[in-house]
DNA sequence: ACATAATGTAAAATATACTTGACAAAAAGA
DNA sequence: TCTTTTTGTCAAGTATATTTTACATTATGT
């Protein structure tokens, strides 16, 4: 299912898909497709994104 | 690096790796590398490591 | 001491995360 | 409109997560 956590926190810091991913040292499609939520990044992108983001694990891709 | 938080919950447990490992649909191997810290798993194996050991990402998997 | 369970580790194979390059569509600004 | 940025998506390639098989070592129990 779509990462919407990721997608509003994203926009709350005013970057673009492409922006995060050059912070995370990764490609805009990379980025784009877990937002989409077709795939299962590892452990070490998500800490990349939530630190470019300002949040931790719990808040973007913990499963309630 | 080691992850000794993981270790810990599972030996609160009183689980063993392959215990651990079953619960969540893969090998003792790759239980024991996490625990030793040398590789990267992915953001869906660690949310079943964590339900299973009735732990959030932030507690097993966040790097401070 | 002996048996058994648990852990550490390694090489080869397979599955899949991630890249590269590219193109189209939608959104935003002038 | 027109231009530019952003997003969606796809196919083919590369890097790496995970499996399988196997063996050695360390702990635990009797």
């Amino acid at each position: 299912m779509k990462n919407l956590r990721l997608k509003s926190a994203r926009a709350a810091k005013d970057m673009s898909q492409e922006d995060l991913a050059k912070a995370c040292g990764v490609t805009r499609q990379t980025i784009n497709a877990i937002e989409k939520g077709d795939y299962n990044p590892t452990i070490n992108l998500c800490i990349a994104i939530c630190k470019a983001l300002d949040k931790t694990l719990d808040e973007l891709f913990w499963e309630y």
